[in-house]
DNA sequence: GGACTAAGATAATCTTAGCAG
DNA sequence: CTGCTAAGATTATCTTAGTCC
């Protein structure tokens, strides 16, 4: 997908939809919370995914919501054990 | 702890720290996501946190850092099950 | 068509100067 | 002292108009 192609289906005027993506993925501008969000759920990602900067957590936000009910369930109970500190 | 405190140990002019937190707190004006990243690191709370809406997810973030090894190693391997799908 | 950039137009935040409890 | 707000100063982004491959 064109950067263009991203920003259009995120909602942007389309007139201006690549160069504000550009100057997103340059780092020359950054988006607000709300863009973050948007851009987010086209590209199927956990806006939390991006805010994290330990690889193993990463990889639990990318996949916790695909995981089965029971495995879910198995997972919060491990983190609940550390929820009396 | 005051919003202006927060404020002072993320860093702010002491002389505008107050009103800054206030604006955020009241929803006037949103910080970006540097100060973010400093108010969380201040308050003691992982970034991705503030960013979930899956109260699920959010129990399992704000907890990960705190399990040990076996367990953080034991969640690795459930999520890692979908990896290829 | 796609990636990218400069520069002015636009819209946001930040600071100052306060008030109320 | 703490919470809070208006308004101008400041600084950011967004749009336009392009170039280059």
């Amino acid at each position: 997908m064109s950067q263009k192609q991203l920003g259009i289906e995120a909602g942007f005027d389309p007139s201006s939809a690549s160069p504000r993506m550009n100057q997103y993925e340059k780092g020359k501008h950054h988006p607000d919370a709300t863009t973050v969000a948007k851009l987010c759920e086209v590209l199927g990602v956990p806006v939390a995914y991006l805010y994290c900067d330990d690889d193993d957590l990463a990889r639990v936000i990318a996949n916790f919501s695909k995981v089965g009910e029971k495995d879910r369930k198995r997972i919060l109970a491990i983190v609940d054990t550390v929820k009396q500190s």
